[in-house]
DNA sequence: AAACAATCCAACCGCGTTGCG
DNA sequence: ACGCAACGCGGTTGGATTGTT
């Protein structure tokens, strides 16, 4: 059984026993002391389930009173959407979908459900814990804020570029993906059809992603309002970004470069010796290539 | 083996936005 | 044009799990 029913417990009153006001004016007919919260039971999705693949979703709220659930319809709408929706995926994310993840950040900043639309199956609750336990982990084991330029640096001159070197290993190694480099774009190709996982073009003007699925009804989308970016738009600029790692051009950066958190310049070779920097963002292979470079 | 700490992530909350009568 | 109900987003919480001492 899915291990996220063995966590069921009745909460009681442990988190704060209040419903959100909105949804209280909207919902009179809700006896709130009814109302159940926590984690969800094996019978309350099924009931949820059986009742959307009868009457559809929305109307949340007469949706949960119709179908005998005592949730709120705000409750029933994150189950299904995060939890029960049959193209929901879960866990396992990609190194292609952590590559968009980054470049969309850098983009958007926390506009989370924005970039969930372009990662297809995955919702704005997965990406934002992935980036709060994964992204923020790092930053805050290099010891500097998530959003520092110093940070932002480190991510799009280190750590995209060796994303985009296992991506390519992995394509060597069972041609299931194909990176196409120029001065402007990264095209990754993914002729996986087992897999659903995003096509994409990153583009210094703008970007597109397709989704590739088994099946024919593949849907497509394009990202091109930039009319919102706030974000630094960092170019895909001299080519290969391996060639970046090795030898920047045009930028001030060095192999190695970081910053403590007193903004003082150190060498990324000292914090990668230091087991306390080691995360499952940057695996084994990474330490070993990192290691090679500085040498 | 036990106690404690760190991490993960599903579920929650508040609030801004949207849609409709 | 207005008010209300519902929706949706981003931030936060806290219990379970995993790791460490």
């Amino acid at each position: 059984m899915d291990h996220h029913y063995h966590q069921h417990v009745d909460f009681g009153l442990s988190r704060e026993d209040s419903i959100d006001s909105n949804d209280r004016k909207g919902d009179e007919n809700n006896n709130n002391l009814d109302l159940k919260r926590g984690s969800w039971t094996v019978e309350e999705d099924f009931t949820l389930m059986n009742h959307i693949a009868l009457h559809g979703e929305g109307r949340w709220n007469s949706l949960a009173r119709s179908a005998g659930l005592k949730r709120t319809g705000k409750s029933c709408r994150l189950r299904w959407l995060n939890y029960l929706r049959p193209d929901v995926r879960r866990g396992n994310i990609t190194l292609e979908e952590q590559l968009l993840i980054l470049q969309l950040h850098s983009r958007w900043g926390n506009r989370w459900s924005k970039i969930a639309q372009h990662l297809p199956g995955r919702t704005d609750n997965e990406i934002k814990n992935y980036w709060r336990t994964r992204v923020q982990k790092q930053a805050k084991q290099l010891k500097c804020d998530v959003n520092s330029k110093e940070f932002k640096d480190t991510l799009h001159y280190l750590w995209i570029p060796r994303l985009v070197e296992r991506i390519q290993a992995s394509s060597n190694s069972n041609n299931q993906v194909n990176i196409q480099k120029t001065n402007e774009n990264i095209i990754i190709n993914n002729n996986n059809n087992n897999n659903i996982v995003p096509n994409m073009n990153f583009t210094q003007e703008n970007y597109s992603s397709t989704t590739t699925t088994s099946s024919e009804n593949s849907t497509g989308t394009q990202i091109s309002d930039m009319s919102d970016n706030c974000y630094t738009n960092y170019p895909l600029n001299q080519g290969d970004y391996g060639e970046i790692l090795i030898s920047p051009t045009g930028g001030y950066f060095q192999q190695g470069d970081i910053f403590d958190d007193n903004n003082h310049h150190q060498n990324m070779s000292q914090l990668f010796l230091d087991d306390n920097v080691c995360d499952n963002l940057w695996n084994i292979d990474d330490m070993l290539f990192l290691q090679q470079q500085l040498n």
